[in-house]
RNA sequence: CGGGGCGUAGCGCAGCCCGGUUAGCGCGUCUGCUUUGGGAGCAGAAAGUCGGAGGUUCGAAUCCUCUCGCCCCGACCA
């Protein structure tokens, strides 16, 4: 028998990683910091995938692939960009026996290889815009790492345009944040704040870093995608230049964002139960699982033969799973699939084959409550009714929380109080000071200044002076 | 890198302080029978270089020295 789940009040992150191992998401490696995303886990990786990749076609963007392996000299090219990265990099010294004349970083993400290819395509304001995405993995030397949240190895996504005004590829960074909220709120159902991180929060080299920040159920913040706008500094960097319809040579605007398999950890805390996890129906890998209930022979071949028929009525509308193991009990099997989330359950047993029904139980709602007796004629419409309806309501349940734990405090005293338990909406005046003050104070940091800005000035809730911008500040995975 | 915890069967642990012969327990696994509407029962079976190296001893999971690894908490980060 699987042990319970210790509970997300007695130790979330015990919780976390319990829900990690037990729904078989994903498992420890060998080497420290890494993992090993298992079968059900990388299915919702697909998942995530899809959802994202279909937005980035629709936007016109094209995947392609780049090296594992970056030059030291490339990395290097631009000042800020290596001493961001330098502490976490993995580097190759030797290979085939033989110490390298040059050694090879293994990408910690892929600005300087791209950009070194795109100064040799990018010739004439026709080859403009570029818009490439790719699909990789990155490793970055993390001294703690945590399933999911931050491993040393993970995969991602990311994009890396070239423009030929500052101002498309500024909406280009503003477009892909708004991609990336809008799989986030819809399919993935957790609500995202949209912003403009701080200056110490920036991605190094951009000239400005955007993210998208969750708030898990602990009611810590989690970055779950960030779009960078660099200017033209990687542009002069690695020399992509492109002549202009007057025969100018300009320098590029280019950009990059990025989404890993962090969004995983993401839908595990923000919607997640003492139970186990709770998937959005348009993630989850399996959306409706049967489970066939008998206690006699001739009762089993009638039960299987009713799901047999709703399979092929259901089956080509949801992503469906009959579990018709022998070896376990119907309990047994609720709290398994209770455990790895899947967000509709159907029972089916002699009982209900006679009354031509069968028991729909919704995941997001745990126990009776959730329960309801759904008719087999109108099977796929309740079926997929019930599936739109528990998405909505966990995106609901979410914002609730989310909203319910922000506050806007008057005082520093009450803001250090807020930011202890939530999200802290407030005035701040860019200083990096005060920016330091609060983190020493209270371990929260700026999370984003909000695109969506209210009317007016204030006065920053640390020193006091004029602030024109509200800010988010929480603490942070 | 600082602090804490842990390495004994697939998983979770006991045994260690106080050395003793075939190293236990629960879950899981396998076989058989009975079961199946919220984590089934009985019977039987398989499975362990006690993280590694060295030492002390007639004898080491247990004592000593060294070492490797992992997890959790802090500083750095998608």
């Amino acid at each position: 028998m699987r042990e319970k789940i210790t509970p997300r009040s007695q130790d979330y992150s015990k919780w976390y990683t319990e829900v990690i191992r037990q729904a078989e998401l994903a498992d420890y490696a060998p080497v420290r910091g890494c993992m090993v995303i298992r079968p059900y886990g990388y299915a919702l990786w697909e998942h995530v995938k899809e959802g994202l990749d279909r937005r980035f076609k629709e936007t016109g963007h094209e995947n392609a692939y780049f090296p594992l392996f970056v030059p030291m000299s490339l990395i290097e090219k631009e000042a800020q960009h290596v001493e961001g990265f330098a502490p976490e990099l993995a580097v190759v010294t030797h290979g085939g026996g033989k110490e390298l004349e040059e050694p090879l970083v293994v990408r910690p993400t892929s600005e300087t290889v791209v950009g070194y290819m795109y100064s040799q395509w990018i010739q004439s304001y026709r080859d403009l815009p570029v818009l490439i995405n790719q699909w990789a993995n990155v490793v970055r030397w993390e001294l703690r790492t945590r399933l999911f949240l931050r491993t040393m190895e993970f995969l991602w996504q990311e994009g890396h345009t070239a423009h030929a005004t500052a101002e498309e590829a500024q909406e280009e960074t503003l477009r892909m944040l708004e991609v990336y909220a809008d799989f986030t709120i819809n399919d993935a159902a957790i609500p995202v704040l949209q912003g403009r991180k701080s200056e110490s929060e920036k991605f190094p080299g951009a000239e400005t870093s955007y993210s998208i920040e969750a708030m898990m159920g602990d009611r810590r913040a989690l970055q779950s995608g960030t779009s960078h706008y660099f200017g033209q500094k990687f542009a002069k960097a690695f020399d992509i230049q492109y002549q202009d319809e007057n025969g100018k040579l300009q320098y590029c605007w280019t950009t990059s964002w990025g989404m890993s398999t962090r969004m995983i950890g993401a839908i595990i805390m923000v919607h997640g139960d003492d139970q186990g996890l709770v998937l959005p129906p348009r993630l989850a890998p399996i959306q409706v699982v049967v489970v066939p209930i008998w206690k006699k022979e001739e009762e089993r071949t009638v039960v299987l033969e009713a799901v047999e028929t709703m399979k092929a009525a259901l089956g080509a509308c949801v992503r469906l799973k009959v579990d018709d193991r022998d070896e376990y009990s119907p309990g047994w099997k609720f709290n398994d699939w209770e455990l790895r989330g899947v967000p509709l359950r159907i029972e089916i047993g002699p009982r209900d084959v006679a009354k031509e029904q069968v028991v729909l139980a919704r995941r997001d709602q745990p126990g009776r409550a959730g329960k309801s007796f759904v008719p087999l004629a109108g099977i796929t419409d309740a079926v997929t009714d019930a599936l739109a309806q528990v998405q909505n309501d966990m995106l609901k349940r979410a914002t609730e929380f989310r909203d319910a734990n922000t506050h806007e405090p008057a005082d520093y005293d009450s803001f250090r109080d807020a930011v202890a338990q939530g999200f802290a909406r407030a005035w701040w005046c860019g200083d990096v000071t005060c920016e330091d003050k609060v983190k020493e104070d209270t371990q929260a940091t700026t999370r984003c200044i909000p695109l969506d800005q209210l009317e007016g000035n204030g006065q920053c809730i640390v020193c006091g002076n004029p602030a024109s911008e509200m800010t988010i500040f929480g603490r942070s995975y």
